[in-house]
DNA sequence: AATGAATGAGTTTTCATTCAT
DNA sequence: GATGAATGAAAACTCATTCAT
């Protein structure tokens, strides 16, 4: 077993300790020596290994998005029809690793970033047009054109929606009901175009 | 050139600052000194009328939900039969007083602060109820209970998450269109509720 | 009865206003807006007929002073041994008007103000050194002059030190308590000079 | 030049500084800055270490009363009868490294401070029943217990006058004069009980 | 590799003071 | 005479970042 290089470690831990102090702090304005202390290290090291603070968010970020594209993957493998595969996509967003209280604090404060920072919005588009595109993909084998843009941008809000609603409301269904819901919607689509 | 009554046009111009500060340079993290500047006064006078800068985002975001109010009970003027009533409600939300990016990034400003502020969270979950309350009270006149209660969650769901990607992307369909998809979501509710 | 004029009572309201602000508040950190509010003013208006934060306080003491100075008159009115004009000398500092939370809060600010300020020093000294010398002049009479000039200094220091206790400390003897043990100080000196 | 074990002699330096300004400014109303700047730092090295003004204040009055402790220990180390153990007690107050100038300037800060401050009071309250207790145990050993009680009402009240009177005004008798004159009021106390 | 030490730049907040009316 | 309006200057405190060791 080869030793792992430290920095590998390290930055591992920091990018743990990243989403962990924002999930638990339950604000996204953590500070590095909070995520270092918590990481078991100084915040001297953690700029070290990332340069800055900015670049530490995107590193977890791009984790986080990983960790998704994973998700997505895995249930991807099992599934065989179209609509089997878009519910696999959809679901994934609520797959327990994406759904703790942690993981939709640290989308949160993506979105946020997003905000002013043009790499965090560019990060955050390509995966967004990457879900997107493999939705339409699926969709497109069911329904037209026009609608399968339609119920990809419905389907996309949904989940957002009860995603942000998770993290900061506290009258919200459970994940199951969640993704029935979503489910349902798909099919209120499927029905309109093959009964309109 | 001091005046009398400038307490009220002081306020105001703060508040329309503070709107205008986040949806302009893009960013939740303005600073009081920002915003004071572009209502053209000193951040000792924003201190002077508001007491600090929670206060003054609570009473900017007493401001907005107030906006919100506004259209929604404009909208339901007209409206006479439930289903359009609901549409009112669910429409005002893409109003273009209220979808304006400017407006969209208070929104978002305050959904962050609901995370660590007790009394923005408080006053977000008033309206949040209110607004789920009267979609509620329509929804129940055209199905059960049950199913009353998951069209209001998928409702405001769907409206949270166009809301936050018209937010945060570029792609994202416009106001008639979003407003028109929504309709169509309730419309999926009626016709399963009827067919089932 | 000719009107009085608003000034005087205008800078009389400030006066109290200053005393009570410092009493009450407990503390010597007081700002010129709360002494105007209490005294039922605009700040602007006090500095109108101050000049200045420190001018208004300097009239403050004088005023203190000034009714020290009336309280030691008024008791030497009825003595007439150099022993009862040294009684009334050093009882004054305890009689009630003088005694009171919110003139020993005064006196303590004088003291503070007086590290800094040179003419609060100077003022302070002033009436230091006419109280020092009208003990002198009786203590004198009584014993020699080396013996006269430690009693006074030690009734001076001995009033000092209850007054500040007073102010800072809870088990503190009360008023005609200190003035019997000031009163048995000052017979130690008479019994140890005639003795010695 | 960062070096290990700085916290220490930083913080002691800081101490110092605050002592040093106090009593050299000749206000108690120094900033954090000036203190720093004195210590030879930047003012955030200094809430580093120290969290917070209050907290370095508080830490400074517990090394004045350190200090004073160890001088009063210290004196009772070579007393043998009570009396000897009194004289040793109330000289340690003008001991020369509590008489100077800074010294006296940092204890009227505590005590102004305890105004407001409930754990400067509490500090300050320890070490003054301390001081109380101390005294009466052996002046009980003198006289009956009341008599006890006001001779280190008085006692504790004359040091306290002489102090605060060496702090704010010039004609003050010199460290020796005023020991003596201490020392004659506990005479006076024998004295009286003896002969009484 | 790792960190304690250190700070500059910036944040909110306070307040004495000024001024037009 | 009186005040609401307004601010500059300064306070305490925070934090990302740098650096010597």
């Amino acid at each position: 077993m080869p030793k792992i290089g430290m920095e590998a470690v390290r930055k591992n831990a920091l990018i743990h300790a990243t989403i962990a102090e924002i999930g638990e702090a339950g604000t996204l304005e953590v500070t590095v020596s909070q995520i270092a202390r918590r990481a078991g290290m100084s915040s001297a090291l953690a700029h070290h290994y990332f340069g800055s603070k900015e670049k530490m968010f995107l590193e977890t970020m791009r984790f986080v998005l990983r960790q998704y594209g994973k998700a997505v993957r895995s249930n991807l493998k099992t599934a065989r029809t179209p609509q089997e595969r878009i519910r696999a996509i959809t679901d994934s967003s609520f797959d327990s690793s994406q759904f703790e209280r942690e993981v939709i604090g640290a989308w949160l404060n993506f979105y946020v970033r997003a905000l002013r920072s043009d790499e965090t919005r560019r990060l955050l588009q390509v995966y967004a047009r990457r879900l997107q595109s493999n939705l339409l993909f699926d969709l497109r084998k069911l329904m037209d054109s026009d609608s399968a843009e339609m119920a990809a941008q419905g389907l996309a809000a949904l989940i957002d929606g009860f995603y942000i609603r998770a993290a900061l409301q506290d009258d919200v269904p459970d994940r199951e009901r969640i993704k029935s819901m979503v489910g349902d919607y798909l099919n209120f689509w499927l029905e309109k175009v093959s009964h309109g």
